[in-house]
DNA sequence: GTCTATAGGCTGATAGAC
DNA sequence: GTCTATCAGCCTATAGAC
């Protein structure tokens, strides 16, 4: 094993470890673990090849501390959000506003997280995985649970599964947005950064709308 | 240009050139393009590797014909369940339900599906995407624009977002879903096919709350 | 910490027999 | 239609100098 390297926030690449991780993390969010070569990930961060080696035990190894780095930095800030909402409709929004803000700084993460799980069903971030479950996620579905206790939301749909269809529209809109281009638009048509930021408020308005409690049901 | 294959429908093997998109089909979903070698499809679909050539041009093309194989039997699919709906509502159920129905036949469809758009920006798919928009999804948002004029949704959503939000949900946790049993249930366990039937139900029922129009908003 | 040089294996693709 | 045999190129990873 050799010395794992400091995890610092986002940013272009103070010393030649972070620049190995900020090329390995792009390039592998945007064409996949397999396609990219260890020499295309020198050549970005501007070092040798043998370098990643001095730093990272394998490929594999360099790719799990690239995972390792970004879900501690989501789960600092969404954490931080969650404090700060004063009540549940609050929460719910406030889920949706930090994972824009997240998407922002970082647009090609939700990429490099679902290659992760379609590739090798999440093997390599169980561990991470296992602490946004804990510190995020049953948050969200103990916060929307207490919401139908206290009658704020309805009370017919499963908590879990909520808080997942609530989570599930913003990171899906900017994987698929170069689909839903053509698909939504019309071909040679695209979804620009406001757009993005529109559909970030629908998704508080449509989670919120599904939640409320109706008159009728 | 070689002979395009015959597209017949899904099950295995009748021909050697089924055999061969059939395991194309599955292997590009379970691992990625880069990640497999033509000598393993060629093994899985018991065949050479010379015959996979004698059928496609490259490695890229066969990919291609797979892509286009699955989008037109999706296409088929979820027309017809949607040419059935009675109403506004029971045609926003019917969407998920044929989702569903489509995921159950063949799971691993939506990673293909989803790979293609992370790692080639959707590029291999614009001629059938250009076709799912004109028969689909744009008459999914025509449905919720015209729910919405009559009354019948709640008219502060946008169509084409609220479209998004209502198909994203399945995909996204067939996707998900080895990530999700660490996240919402704990380690180790896992949601089954039995949960993805309950999930699919709560799809439909979140979109039509979700739409339903409120008294107090 | 950072480099050059290199080993050994696997890849996509082709030629040509049957 | 289906096969065997083969090539040139790129890949991960290591050894060892500075």
């Amino acid at each position: 094993m050799t010395a794992s390297p400091v995890a610092k926030s986002p940013g272009p690449s103070a010393s030649s470890a972070d620049a190995i991780l900020d090329a390995a993390e792009q390039l592998f969010a945007s064409h996949g673990y397999t396609a990219i070569s260890i020499k295309e990930i020198a050549s970005k961060a501007g070092v040798n090849v043998a370098l990643i080696y001095y730093y990272h035990d394998s490929k594999e190894a360099l790719y799990r501390h690239v995972i390792e780095r970004f879900v501690g930095e989501l789960i600092r800030r969404v954490t931080a959000r969650l404090d700060a909402a004063p009540d549940a409709e609050q929460a719910i929004r406030s889920v949706t506003r930090a994972q824009f803000e997240m998407l922002s700084l970082k647009p090609h993460v939700p990429k490099l997280i679902v290659r992760e799980i379609v590739d090798y069903q999440a093997s390599h971030a169980v561990g991470v995985l296992r602490e946004l479950g804990a510190t995020l996620f049953r948050r969200l579905a103990g916060i929307i649970r207490e919401g139908q206790a206290r009658g704020a939301f309805r009370a017919d749909l499963d908590p879990n599964f909520a808080a997942f269809s609530t989570i599930a529209q913003l990171p899906y809109f900017y994987i698929a947005r170069p689909a839903l281009g053509v698909l939504a638009l019309g071909e040679g048509q695209h979804f620009d950064d406001s757009a993005a930021a529109d559909f970030a408020r629908h998704a508080g308005d449509f989670a919120v709308a599904a939640l409320r409690p109706t008159p009728t049901g």
